[in-house]
DNA sequence: TAGATTGTTAATCGATTAACAATC
DNA sequence: TAGATTGTTAATCGATTAACAATC
């Protein structure tokens, strides 16, 4: 079943469709019943040009004369981006960070179900996190496989990363959602995000700079 | 100062930087030094013409025929990144990602120093994080001003965020990172970055479903 | 019907890649 | 010097914006 009307979709759309989700969910919780392209892109600070040729990859949801009804793109986006299904995950690293997502709501709402969360410090195994005890490494390769995760969150320090990868590839994960401060390799079948928080604030850094507040 | 010859930065450029920083970072750990752009595009998944057009913004850096000199490179970069200045950083949500962010330890690394933790929930105000005792929401704009903040972190639910960002414009901030799920709006002048992790889990999932994995 | 707004084609803008003269 | 590689200009590619016929 494909959404995509023809060819692949730019990486630059389907990095904006969360952010259309997320406006549009807005309107609905706001019993909006129709918008415009026009007045949506404006509340999102884009053009409604753009908006309307993003729309164009995946078909046809609107209405000459009128718009689109909320409600139905609503739908229609989270179709798109696939919020129908759902994943299983792992979290292999259970410091703050590991645990801070774990405990994170937003995830499961969306059908992105943790289960499992693992590390290699016998201080941490067999504690309990919400619903996850923190279980042994060793037993990463075999849990992926039985309890069929597809997504795996890597929140260990960067010289292990690599390391954790090969093992969530080798059990057939699908795809690597990667903290580390570290560009993992992966085959390109593997889908791959890297979230390098530390490169974030040195853009911040930058932006000061450029504004001319390098002296506090 | 200007580190730029000329006219602004694109952002497509800025963003690529800490990655250049963290790449030659790793060379000079391994104490190579010298490096063709070919070589350190090769290593980077990119190409060798991009990354002199990149550092021809900034100036000029190699040598023909023989290429980077990776210690200089790196601390040129390092430079103009901005990471030579300090930082002074709040964090306002002091739960789960904000305790997590104020633990990760490469920030200050950096030279971003995390100087307070705040949060409304009178059960965590007082409590002590690393060397942050959590202090009431009340005290934050008086802060800000007194310790001359530069950075404000929001890991406050999204209800909250935009109320937490107006307080902190108020005061007087200069950048915002906004880890709350909606797009908060500030002054053009405030430098603004959203990490919006649950979009990342979407993006995943699209790209998941593209590859024909919508069934597990 | 008249007005509004879409879907889509064409024009423009910006970013990436290719090519090569300059030069270490 | 000959070979390698930069800095930079020109060519290409892709994304954004503008424009408008189709149509609700």
């Amino acid at each position: 079943m494909r959404d995509t009307k023809e060819g692949r979709v730019p990486m630059v759309v389907i990095k904006r469709l969360p952010k259309y989700y997320r406006y549009l969910g807005e309107l609905v919780e706001h019993k909006v019943e129709r918008v415009s392209s026009q007045t949506l892109a404006d509340m999102m600070g884009i053009s409604a040009s753009q908006l309307r040729q993003d729309l164009n990859h995946f078909g046809e949801f609107g209405q000459q004369g009128y718009g689109y009804r909320v409600e139905d793109l609503y739908q229609e986006i989270g179709r798109i981006i696939g919020l129908e299904n759902e994943y299983n995950m792992v979290i292999v690293g259970a410091g703050n960070l590991g645990q801070a997502l774990a405990n994170y709501p937003n995830f499961s709402k969306r059908g992105f179900l943790l289960k499992g969360v693992f590390d290699i410090n016998p201080k941490l195994i067999g504690l309990k996190l919400r619903d996850n005890e923190i279980m042994d490494i060793d037993h990463l390769e075999q849990f992926i496989q039985k309890e069929n995760i597809a997504i795996g969150i890597i929140t260990v320090p960067k010289e292990a990363a690599q390391e954790v990868a090969d093992i969530m590839v080798r059990a057939g994960i699908k795809a690597i959602w990667n903290f580390a401060p570290v560009d993992i390799k992966v085959p390109p079948e593997i889908v791959l995000e890297n979230e390098h928080l530390a490169d974030r604030l040195m853009v911040i850094s930058f932006r000061l700079k450029e504004l001319g507040f390098e002296e506090d």
